[in-house]
DNA sequence: ATATTAAAGGATATTTTTGTCCTTTATAAA
DNA sequence: TTTATAAAGGACAAAAATATCCTTTAATAT
């Protein structure tokens, strides 16, 4: 479904954005650590991030990263666009370079209904909503 | 969503289903051309599917690939449950090992309705229902 | 029987994804 | 101002997915 690097990317962002006092930073080695994946890797999806503007970053002692925006408006689909881009969201389901209403591939129309649905899972779960989710104790980023 | 070469072995399916004839023979060449995948690639797909009975083949002149099963009774969930195992249908959206109803992931359930979804759609759609809509050429396997 | 055809199978190559290591740059604290 | 810290960036390595080539095996037709 989701690349690796992007799950990584999204687990990533939910930690962060699960921080206490909001605008905390947090360094590489602490998110690595709280999402249990290979730290030098996670130092380039994060490097996406923050180029993408989901994540900022500040060098130097006590640096690390934050979240600049309002977490009750960054959505998951924004993560997903930004490291897998939008294949997920309009590619076809069978790789066919020319699949559209007008030509589609023999499994369009009920795909599409499974896309859509997935689509505006993404486009209106907000980084806050499972961030919460998280604090409160009734889901978890890794075992 | 799916490996290419899922992708792959549900269009060789798919085309195969759509032959005229029912239990005709469509060779290797036929196969790959119908669908526009790189021959000898192809030919080991062809291979999993009749390790996995979802296929049949002949060898020697006059040989190729069949269906031997009704195609209504095939589904496509059980060519991508053949190809890309079931993670697509049981694994974690954000990769976790240990996710479930009681240790769920962030997006756990949010996710699940969406995984249901598509589950279902593999799970009903039958073969034969998207190859007749390639024969009456409502949907294409190719550009 | 022999030749031809087409799939099966093994070995290998290429590409993409995932992952690591080391140096450079920026920031802050002493 | 110097030193310590932590992200940025470049080069490289490993693993997995995708793809090719060539030989072997099985079936048919001559």
């Amino acid at each position: 479904m989701f690349s690796k690097t992007c799950k990584y990317a999204i687990n990533a962002m939910i930690y962060v954005a699960s921080l206490p006092g909001g605008n905390e930073r947090s360094g590489l080695k602490d998110i690595s650590k709280a999402i249990n994946s290979p730290e030098a890797f996670t130092a380039k999806i994060l490097q996406q991030l923050v180029k993408s503007d989901l994540l900022h970053s500040m060098k130097g002692p006590n640096g690390g990263f934050y979240i600049h925006r309002d977490t009750h408006q960054i959505f998951l689909s924004e993560i997903v666009q930004a490291i897998d881009g939008d294949l997920i969201f309009t590619g076809c389901a069978l790789g066919l370079e020319k699949c559209s209403e007008d030509h589609p591939c023999p499994v369009h129309h009920k795909f599409k209904a499974v896309r859509d649905h997935l689509t505006g899972m993404l486009m209106t779960t907000s980084l806050k909503d499972v961030a919460d989710s998280v604090n409160v104790g009734s889901s978890f980023l890794k075992i």
